[in-house]
DNA sequence: ATAATTACGGATAGGTATTGTCGATAATTA
DNA sequence: TAATTATCGACAATACCTATCCGTAATTAT
């Protein structure tokens, strides 16, 4: 099996291109086809994926002439778990199919049957590792991310994308 | 998107019909029919997910009449990560596609591209989300599993279960 | 020995989710 | 009024999960 992949490829999309996000201009929007042509990525699926996050009130969005998106909220208030969790909706491990309850000695009787008392255990332990992960991805914000980024990335580079965008936007 | 999801259907199969290996006496090979049955789960596909098990090490199987799998090692020395990377593979939350290479930047350079130092920093925290889901999945075994069910589980249904077993093995 | 049973491996098939595309519509600005 | 942009639905291609079927090898029971 090879599944063993939670998020999908919208995830990184969104993570990276809420980053152009926060560095336009307080007031300017970015429109899909300037994001997508920068970040290389298929236009057409980046605007479904923005829709999501619209959808979870991460963004707001400007239709017609110079619309696009911008961030609605500081980025320091817009966790790692937003963004995926908007984008794949609520994350959970495992899928418990309370294949319990299919036991031959449930069989033909009235429910709940004797086990079904309660949480299956083996689920329970899966909700706990899916809390560790919702906690930790909880504890990072676009705002930490960017910060890093600023930290890590050549100060040219940072610019090239500021004068790219600048440029793009037109006069 | 629906997706969001990580182990399939074969890692609860997996966790419940071990449980049927662990209260097997010692020298005894329980057979996939025999599981199946009482589990009310899909033979063939059960029998797909003990091929797993067996190929990482958990079980051990004789083939034959009488013929059957038995665990490999003792009961806490099996963990649920050790079922769940058996059955799904390697466990990753986040397969990072590398879309920041394909950034306007970068295009028409030689790599690595300046912006190519070290790991995504998404992918870092998504390794370090899945690290405590690791951690966690690491931290439970078998025996546990089996000592929890055995305190949960009211007595009368756990000889039902005995009783099952030896019948269906009989002489 | 022969037959029956069991694990094992490969091929296959249906269903579903992901990843995208395309076209039409509505809203907004130039 | 025209151009641009988000929005929405339908659609397609691919991949993967779940499951089945069949043939083979190994082992035990008769």
């Amino acid at each position: 099996m090879n599944r063993s992949t939670s998020f999908g490829v919208g995830v990184e999309y969104a993570l990276h291109c809420l980053m152009y996000l926060v560095d336009a201009p307080e007031g300017t929007n970015l429109g899909i086809k300037e994001i997508a042509a920068f970040q290389g990525v298929s236009e057409t699926y980046l605007s479904k994926i923005f829709a999501r996050l619209k959808k979870a009130g991460l963004v707001r969005s400007t239709p017609g002439v110079r619309g696009g998106y911008e961030l609605s909220r500081p980025t320091g208030q817009i966790t790692f778990l937003n963004v995926v969790e908007a984008v794949e909706g609520p994350i959970s491990l495992f899928q418990c199919r309370n294949i319990r309850f299919n036991c031959v000695l449930d069989q033909g009787r009235p429910l709940p049957p004797s086990a079904a008392q309660g949480t299956c255990v083996i689920h329970s332990v899966m909700l706990e590792a899916e809390a560790h992960v919702r906690r930790h991805l909880q504890s990072r914000t676009l705002g930490w991310l960017h910060e890093t980024l600023r930290e890590i990335l050549p100060a040219e580079r940072q610019e090239a994308t500021k004068r790219w965008f600048q440029q793009a936007l037109g006069p």
